[in-house]
RNA sequence: GGAGAGGUGGCCGAGUCGGCUGAAGGCGAUCGCCUGCUAAGCGAUUAAGGGGGUUUUAAGCCUCCUUCGAGGGUUCGAAUCCCUCCCUCUCCGCCA
């Protein structure tokens, strides 16, 4: 969520900011809520100062024994009057959440102008997709064949986009977290959390997954208010919610592996095949929390510790900053990293890796106290997948299929997969 | 799931026949004094959010409102009474 001070002292800039998404801010309409909202909060604390007031002399003229019936029955009335403006207050409150939560989050200066993925610019990229001396089959098609990826007995269990992996197909979606983990926390310096895989409602809100439009993507329990992970983001991001932490806590950097689960509403017909875009995949996720100084700086880090997986993998991949209005909502500047897939004959987004500035803080409220003293003031927030491991899964195999159909593993893997290719049995 | 106890400030911990308790006391922290240095000692300060005023903005200052797990209620007035929910602890049950 925006600054509201910003919004209120700076609407052009902001109206301007969010144009370049392609979304026209009702800030007219926020300028007259927000007065009248404070029309009101001077009428009614008025109000309320006299009664506070006017009860401790209540209080007085009991203690002395004097007849205080006259100023109860007027503070009587006068209460009615406050019960009315605080509703009314509440009312407006309301209607400016509604357009607050809604606003997305403003693109920082660098970020290019656009409407979508047309607009994104390249920033650099990294291997060369190899040369197959034979026609490369899909993931789908490699998985099925070695009979470690079995999707129709995924459906069977669950539904379809659910897969079923085997033998060797578990064992390297097993080696890929593990490496992804041991790398972070080994070399890039993270600490590791294992979160709950259930999240509440209010959670979900402070990340924005309850959105009017993200809601649909979400596995709701029943009986509870609880939700299926959605991505790590969520409970990481929300174990410092209304904390304030001290600066020398900072940075804050913690990866985690969670499944996450998607419903995937608005994609039928996308990505219909394989590994790409399922209903349940695991996930190691990297989040930060810093100090607004230091943000731009930790996304590229953050950026960086992501691609150098797919570097020691040894997977051609490239590095794109998404224009404005192709952003996630809560971000102001973000790159996609995306590995090379043959079966695409094209490269496919493996991690998305955001700066949120104070936009996330805000909503969750999480503040730290500057060293020098002052005030609390919100953390900055950065998020990146590192990596997706169903992606990951499918670029390697594809990538390191040989004719015969088998995969060679790649050198880091082996010692976790303990073998050095993978064969059907 | 059943029975009981409890949720107060950065932490510990007072506070029920409702009224100067936004909150005693202690610890911690910060600043100052003292000290050759450190420790000890002495003094002061030390919750957050939101309004209004002052200020060129900010800071600062003045003032008010709200907040004692969350939400509702009773009352002129609630940390204190009532209701609902959440969480923690103990015992029992159940289970990996």
């Amino acid at each position: 969520m925006l600054d509201i001070k910003r919004l209120r002292n700076e609407p052009e800039e902001v109206k301007q900011a969010l144009g370049r998404r392609g979304i026209e801010a009702p800030l007219d309409e926020f300028a007259e809520l927000d007065t009248r909202r404070r029309e009101l909060i001077v009428a009614v604390e008025e109000k309320k100062a006299l009664r506070n007031q006017v009860s401790d002399e209540i209080a007085v003229a009991k203690k002395s024994g004097e007849d205080a019936a006259e100023k109860i029955a007027a503070m009587k009335s006068l209460g009615e009057k406050i019960k009315a403006l605080d509703l009314a207050l509440k009312d407006i409150e309301i209607k400016l959440d509604e357009i607050i939560l809604e606003l997305p989050n403003t693109p920082l200066p660098e970020v290019p102008d656009g409407v979508d993925e047309s607009a994104n610019i390249m920033v650099r990229t990294w291997g060369e997709p190899r040369e197959f001396g034979f026609e490369p089959k899909a993931h789908w098609d490699l998985g099925a064949d070695l009979g470690i990826i079995d999707q129709d007995r995924g459906a069977k269990v669950a539904e379809s986009r659910f897969t079923l992996l085997r033998g060797m197909g578990a064992r390297l979606e097993r080696a890929l977290i593990n490496y992804f983990l041991n790398l972070h926390t080994g070399e890039h310096g993270y600490t590791e959390l294992f979160p709950p895989i259930l999240v509440n409602s209010e959670s979900m809100r402070g990340t924005g997954q309850l959105s009017k439009f993200a809601q649909a993507e979400m596995y709701k329990l029943r009986d509870d208010d609880l939700y299926l992970n959605p991505t790590a983001e969520v409970p990481v991001t929300n174990i410092y919610r209304d904390e304030i932490l001290s600066e020398n806590e900072l940075p804050i950097h913690l990866t985690a592996y969670l499944p996450s689960f998607r419903r995937e509403a608005g994609a039928a017909g996308r990505d219909t095949r394989g590994l790409i875009r399922q209903h349940q995949f695991n996930k190691v996720e990297l989040v930060k929390f810093i100090t607004p100084e230091t943000s731009a700086d930790e996304l590229e880090a953050l950026t960086a510790n992501a691609e150098e997986i797919l570097k020691r993998l040894e997977l051609p991949y490239r590095t794109v900053v998404l224009c404005s209005g192709d952003m996630g909502f809560a971000s102001a500047k973000t790159y996609d990293i995306e590995v090379w897939l043959p079966s695409y004959n094209d490269y496919k987004e493996i991690s998305s890796c955001s700066n949120y500035l104070d936009f996330q803080a805000r909503r969750l409220n999480i503040r730290y106290r500057p060293a020098a003293g002052g005030k609390p003031r919100f953390v900055h927030t950065n998020n990146g997948s590192g990596l997706a491991v169903g992606r990951t899964f499918a670029a390697i195999i594809e990538n390191y299929q040989n004719e015969d159909g088998s995969i060679t593993v790649p050198e880091v893997l082996r010692h976790y997969m303990g073998v050095d290719i993978i064969t059907a049995d």
